[in-house]
DNA sequence: GCGTCGATGTATCGAGCCGATACATCCCGA
DNA sequence: TCGGGATGTATCGGCTCGATACATCGACGC
């Protein structure tokens, strides 16, 4: 278990990969052009990662290939092996609370595409439910000290308050357009793998 | 500089002992409803922040006074020192990146009460451009390689554009109140202290 | 030709922070 | 009376970031 090494950036490798390979450099920056607003990965955590899939075997360095030995810059691309793709449907069926909590979700919903709709579903509700959650608590603790607190503070609740409210009538939106796709009787979005 | 200790954490715990003294338990609790849609700190942060603000005498132990002994249960309360309150006041003049970074701009603004008035202006113009730059690169990467994105893909892209272009007009709103307050002739919502 | 500046590229290190966990006490209801 | 849930303090492993170092490439002016 010496690896752990956060199955959240994992993933976001493992599925960049998958649509082609990559190096480093690069990689960092798709991802962040990806995630853009939601999160930036840094070389400190990104390398690290790509060192410990190599070691477990589910990347593996590209050779240079006859072709591309111009410069001769250094530059190591990484490719998904056998065992790589498998640990990404792996990743991807899983349809834990480390799929929907903060960091992890937008990584998930990013590779949605490679998910089976059944599991698209179930991230997507629990999402909401963790939002509602936190909704819940802040408004409980909100009512029990409103008279105590200024205007900045009552104002950064309700600010905060209203996005995440936002982003529940948004995973609304979307839970329905599943629903409605998986019911159809023609259409299925699904399909089925790359 | 062994502490470090992460300026965020240290504000939004000096901050809060400004109001009243605490003991750790608590002081998470308020903390985290304060700021619960944006950020939870947990103990593995917060205790050993309140040693070292402890070891550099910017908070001390409240005596359990002999009014207060009735169960016995061991409880910790916390107070600001007089140099705690200088760093307090240090940190609220701050106005730097680390001020309107994702995980600090919530902290800084939930105590904009102690905050002076020019002050919170710079910060909040500092986080508006910060949203603003990282629009502008998102949108600039998005222009490139729109056609190659899945439904999803696009579907967080505009998600998350459009929370933060909300943010941004958040900001401006906020912005246009504190110059009007800050021109104004009669008032002054500044309230110098405490 | 020559310097140099910004983008490309790989890599590490210190330090902060979180999640899980351990442990103890208090209080309330079944 | 007994167990569970809130209160309370505390630590540890491990992930992650920001800063930094170092090297090469291409383009530009001169």
């Amino acid at each position: 278990m010496a690896s752990g090494q956060g199955r959240v950036l994992e993933l976001a490798v493992l599925g960049s990969l998958h649509e082609t390979p990559l190096h480093g450099y690069e990689l960092r920056k798709r991802l962040n052009a990806l995630l853009g607003m939601f999160r930036a990965f840094s070389y400190g955590s990104l390398y690290p990662c790509l060192r410990s899939l190599l070691a477990r075997g589910l990347i593996a360095e590209e050779q240079p290939a006859s072709t591309t030995i111009v410069g001769g810059r250094s530059k190591i691309v990484y490719k998904l092996t056998a065992e790589g793709k498998e640990r990404l449907q792996d990743l991807l069926t899983q349809a834990g609370p480390s799929a929907w909590e903060d960091e992890s979700f937008g990584v998930h919903f990013a590779f949605f595409r490679h998910t089976e709709a059944e599991v698209r579903l179930r991230i997507l509700e629990g999402r909401r439910s963790r939002l509602e959650e936190r909704l819940d608590a802040v408004r409980t603790a909100l009512a029990r000290t409103r008279e105590r607190l200024d205007s900045y503070t009552l104002e950064l609740q309700r600010h905060g308050l209203e996005s995440v409210e936002r982003e529940v009538r948004w995973l609304n939106e979307l839970i329905a357009t599943e629903r409605r796709a998986s019911e159809e009787p023609g259409r299925d979005t699904t399909s089925t793998d790359e």
